[in-house]
DNA sequence: CGATAACCGAGACGGTACGTCGAGTCTTGGC
DNA sequence: GCCAAGACTCGACGTACCGTCTCGGTTATCG
C-alpha cells in the first residue's frame, strides 16, 4: 500500500539526477501523483506563512484547506508535518549566486551580499527563520539543510579561496573553514537572532570581508597608515 | 482568584529586584505558594529534556506528572507553556563569567572560552539550543534573553574594548559591536547549529581572538614571517 | 489515566444496585464526571435520531456538537462509537409494565399490548429497530439487550404462566419458553421487520393470545362455534 | 461511459427475465464485463465474512484486495457498497424448497425445517442474519430481499393452506397471513436474535407447527387426553 | 487487420469520520 | 488560597474508507 513515503528526505527530485539508466525498471502502476496537488501544497505553506502566520499555526489541515486537497495526498508525500515542512522549506530555498570570478575577495563579497539581500527577503527570510529554528526539534532538517546548503557552500568558498592562493591574492596557509565560519557566522547572528544588528548596510558584506581578511586588529595594523 | 500571572516574563525572581519594600502591601491571604513545587517542576523539565527528548515532547501535562504536581500548579505560575519554558531556561543558564583581567585580548579568549565550554556541557548546550530554536517562535524569549544574557556579554566586551584601548593595546577606532560579532557569531554557530565544526579544541578560543584582531590575511601577512 | 472504561456495558447505575457497603472506599479524587454532560449526549443522540438521519448517519463527532460536548467527553465514557450507542439506546428503551394480575391470560395480553404500542411510538421503535439490526454487529448490544430486556420478559411471562397454572387457567405442562417465543416472536417481526404487517389493529394482542393458547387450528376447533 | 449501474438492484441476472429479446438493442461495443471478476467478488465477500469478521469490517477495498480486483471493477457493478451487498446476500441465499404435497401438515413442517436448517449452515445463517440487520439501514435490501424470498414463501404458505383446506385439513377460516407469522417469526428469532433458544432439536418444525395448529392450551385441551 | 471502445488492476484524488493527544480552564475534596 | 487529580471544550494529529478519477495495458467487436 505504502511504497515510498521517505523518498523527499534527502534529494528531492524523483528519479535521481544520474542520467540514462532509470532508476526502477518497474513501470510504476496505478494513477501516478499529481504534480499539480504537489505545487499547491508549496504554495499554500509559502502562502500561509507569508501572511503572518507563526510556525506553530502551520497546520496539515490548514495547509490542506488552503491547497484545496485532502489530507491523505499530503500524507502521500511526507510521513507526518515535520518531514512536509522541511521538504517545502528546502524546495522555497533561494539557490547560491554564481561566483563572477574577477578576484577572490569579490566572490567572498558577493556571496556574503547575496546571504545579506535574502536576510532582507521576506520569504527567504523565513525559510531561514524556520530552518534554524528548527534544527534542533528536527534532525531530519539539518541533515537536508546540511547536504543541500551548508555543505555546497562551504565547497565554493573552498574553491574561491583556492583560487585566491593560486593567485597569489590569498596566503597559502588560509584555513577555509575557519575562513567560511567567521563569514558565515556573524551574517547569520544577524540574519536569524538579533534584529539590532541589521542588514540594511549596502556595505555591510564588503565590510566584513575586509574584517576578517585583515583583521579588526590591535596596534600593528599602524602600518596601514603608512 | 487569580492575583498574577505574567510576573514572571522580565526578572524572575518573585518580590522584584528592589530590596526590602515587598511590591504590593496587601498580605496575600490563604496558602502561600510551594516553593518546592517550583523546585520540582524545574527539575523535571530538566530531567525530561536531558533524558534525550526533543523539544515537541515537551508536554505540560509530561511535566506536571514527572514533577508530581497538578496542572494547575503550572498554570498559576506561568500563563502558557511557553511562558514556563522561557522561564526555566533562563533560570538554567549559566552566568558569565568574572574577567581576570589581565590584558584586553587574554579577557576576550576567556569570555570565548566559556562560550565553548558551555557548548560542551549538556545542559546549557540544550539551554543555548532551546534558545536560539525558539527565537522566531517565542518572541518573550527573545526579549528576556536579549536582556539577559546578550545586553550584558555585548557591555563586557565593550569595556573589556575600552579597556584595551586605554591601554593601547587595541586601535582606538576598533568597533566593539563588530568586534562581538565576529567572536560570538562563529562560536554559536559551531555550537547551536552543526555538529561537525566540533568545540573540542582548546586552542580555540584563542585561535578565533587572534583571528578576528589580526584577520586571516591577504599576501600583506608574510610581514609577519619577517 | 483511564480508571475505568466499559463500566457502562453490564449495568448502567454507576454506584451499583447493591445496598450500603460502598463500591469503592477510595474517595475517587478529581472532578467528577458530569452529569449534565451525560444527559446531554443521550438527549443529542435521540434528538439525532429523531430527526430522520439513519443510524449510519450517526457520528460521533455530530453527537458532540449537537450535545455541545467536546469529543474526548464521550470517549471518557465509551471507549468508541458502538459502545456509546449500546448503552444510549439501552437507556432509551422503556420499561416493562407493571402486569394487573387479574388473570394471566390478560396479563399476557398487557404485555404483548406494550410492546405493540412500543412498535408503534416512533422512539421506541427506533431503539427496536436499533438493537434489531445491530446485533449481529455488535456483541456487546446483544449481551446487555439479553440481559437488560429479554430475560425479564421472559421471567415475567414463565411468572405469568406458572401463576396461571396455579389457578388453573392454564395446563400444568405448558411449556413457557416455547410460548414466550411464539408470542414475541410475531410481534418483533411486525416490528422491526416488515412494514406491511401493521401493528394499528387494537385487537392484534389479544388476538395473538388466543391464537397461541387455543391454536388456529385444524376441524377439531370446531367446537368452538359450539 | 458508464452506461448503466443500477441495473442489480431488482433481478440480479443481467440481460433480464424475460426471454430472447435482449433488453438493450445496441450491443454493447467494447470488452466485455469478466465474469471471472464477478465471481471472484463474490467469493471474496462470502470468505471474508465467513472467517469471522462482523459486517462493519467489511470494505470494499477489503473485497478488492481480497477478490484480486480493481475497486473500479466493483463500482462499475453496483452504484455503492450497499448494493453491493444486498446482491451478494441474495445471490448466496439458498432457494426455497420444493414442497413434497403429501399432507399440508407435513409441507408446513418441510418449510420450517428448511428454515432451521438455514440456521444451521454457516454460510445461510449469516445471510440471514445480514439481511435482518441490515433491513432498517438498507431500504433497498428490504424490498429485494422481500420481492425474492418473503413474498414467495408467504404465496407457498397460501397455496399450502388452500390445498389444506380444500382437503378439509384445515379450517375454512384460517388465517394464512396469521399462520405464516406464527411460524416463521419463532423460527426467525431463534436463528437470528438469540443463540440460546437454539435450532438444534430436530423435533422442533413439528413441534412448532403442531403448537401453531393446535394451540399451546389453556385447560380446555384436556378433552385431548379425553 | 486496424481502430475503437469498454474493460482490467493499481493506486492517487477530495472528503469525512475515526480515536488519540495536548492546551488551557474548571471543579472536586482536602490542607 | 493553595494543592493533586482529573474532567471539561477545543482543535490538530495521523489513519482508514468511500466513491471518483486517471494511469498503462488488455480484449472484444466494428469497419
Amino acid at each position: 500500500m505504502d511504497t515510498e513515503r521517505q523518498a523527499h528526505l534527502l534529494g528531492s527530485a524523483p528519479g535521481g539526477t544520474s542520467a540514462g539508466t532509470p532508476t526502477c525498471a518497474a513501470p510504476r502502476r496505478g494513477r501516478p501523483r499529481s504534480e499539480a496537488a504537489e505545487q499547491a501544497i508549496c504554495a499554500a505553506v509559502e502562502r500561509l506563512m507569508m501572511d503572518g502566520a507563526g510556525l506553530a499555526d502551520l497546520t496539515v489541515e490548514g495547509v490542506a484547506q488552503a491547497a484545496g486537497v485532502g489530507k491523505a495526498t499530503i500524507y502521500r508525500r511526507w510521513p507526518n508535518k515535520e518531514a512536509m515542512l522541511v521538504d517545502v522549506v528546502v524546495r522555497l530555498d533561494d539557490p547560491e549566486p554564481e561566483l563572477a570570478g574577477r578576484c577572490a575577495k569579490d566572490d567572498l563579497v558577493t556571496l556574503l551580499e547575496h546571504m545579506r539581500r535574502r536576510g532582507l527577503a521576506k520569504r527567504s527570510r523565513w525559510v531561514l527563520m524556520v530552518v534554524f529554528n528548527q534544527l534542533h526539534g528536527l534532525p531530519a532538517l539539518r541533515e537536508v539543510y546540511y547536504e543541500r546548503v551548508i555543505r555546497p557552500r562551504r565547497e565554493t568558498i573552498r574553491s574561491v579561496v583556492e583560487r585566491g592562493q593560486a593567485t597569489g591574492e590569498f596566503r597559502a596557509d588560509l584555513d577555509s573553514e575557519m575562513l567560511a565560519e567567521m563569514l558565515v557566522g556573524p551574517m547569520l547572528v544577524r540574519t536569524v537572532l538579533w534584529d539590532d544588528a541589521p542588514l540594511d548596510d549596502p556595505g555591510l558584506s564588503a565590510a566584513m570581508v575586509e574584517a576578517v581578511l585583515e583583521g579588526l586588529g590591535g596596534p600593528a595594523h599602524v602600518r596601514r597608515a603608512g
